[in-house]
DNA sequence: AATATAATCATGTATATACATCAAAATGGA
DNA sequence: TCCATTTTGATGTATATACATGATTATATT
């Protein structure tokens, strides 16, 4: 009885963090920014001037999501990129207005995750230590990439060639 | 000391939810669709012939993810829409190839699902469920919409008359 | 120095998701 | 029956993410 909709791990995790994010959005709103946003901001102050593949490095993000994520950060003006003449790498830095939104970000950001451990509670916040734990260990063994392609797409790879 | 990289529950989250996709979708890769496609087979199998609003509701996606959704599934010949002609919705079911799918997918899934339950225990269900109960309950009051909506969006939403 | 190899970024493609909107169709009320 | 309203599905736009590739630049090896 009581059956739920989604007995899934998988897409109550999807959901569950969509959640999270709703909740997080809301309260940066006023900052202009997301909590992605906030955080790339955030490490890029950490980092000092640095290049597209250090930032990726450090939050732990593909270049690619990376370099798209930044796009709109570049846009509203709070990021910007300067590479020395013919240079490859990039280099990023925040700028005023960014510095700005950072701070800005930051109070609501520290607002948003004391208020969510306050709701959660103790037991919450254990919880919540416990399903990271958990997770981080599935991958543990093999990896090694392959694991956001879907499945047809997958299949494929092990053809060719 | 031992500052996490990413203190922010809402980024710890998506990843983990991450995590938990990679690991469900390798498992279900064999049967070619993906734990959220499973699902969706899945939901139509019970429904029966349905609409996509219905499906939408059902598997608690908005309409517009779920049109997108279904694509794959229509091009892979799992699901076909037969509408009768000039009709406005839409009549979603199972193709042969589609209910084959479906009961390969059904027997991975349960797999990973039993797989995941073993790795977490009995104390990482059980946290995986006060999770889940916490972060259903940050939407519990006003909410209405406007979940998803980047700060600097939602922002104009309000000036707009 | 010349060339082969590696590193770096951006793009193409794909999945996942939501809000806004639009056109078409269905329904309800006058 | 005719028109206003609602419903339905698809698209446009936006964020989030990853893998594969291609172009460009750095590095390393001869």
């Amino acid at each position: 009885m009581n059956q739920q909709p989604f007995p899934c791990y998988c897409l109550r995790m999807r959901r569950a963090s969509q959640q999270a994010a709703v909740f997080y959005n809301r309260i940066l709103a006023p900052s202009g920014v997301t909590a992605r946003q906030y955080f790339l901001l955030q490490t890029i102050s950490r980092l000092g001037p640095c290049s597209v593949r250090q930032l990726a490095e450090a939050a732990e993000l593909d270049r690619s999501t990376l370099s798209r994520s930044l796009k709109p950060l570049r846009e509203q003006g709070l990021t910007a990129d300067r590479k020395a003449a013919g240079a490859k790498s990039s280099r990023l830095e925040l700028t005023d207005k960014g510095r700005t939104a950072l701070d800005q970000a930051q109070a609501l950001w520290q607002q948003a995750q004391w208020s969510l451990e306050e709701r959660a509670g103790p037991q919450g916040v254990e919880a919540l230590e416990r399903v990271f734990a958990v997770l981080e260990g599935l991958q543990a063994s093999d990896s090694g990439g392959l694991g956001q392609l879907s499945p047809h797409l997958y299949s494929n790879c092990q053809e060719e060639k």
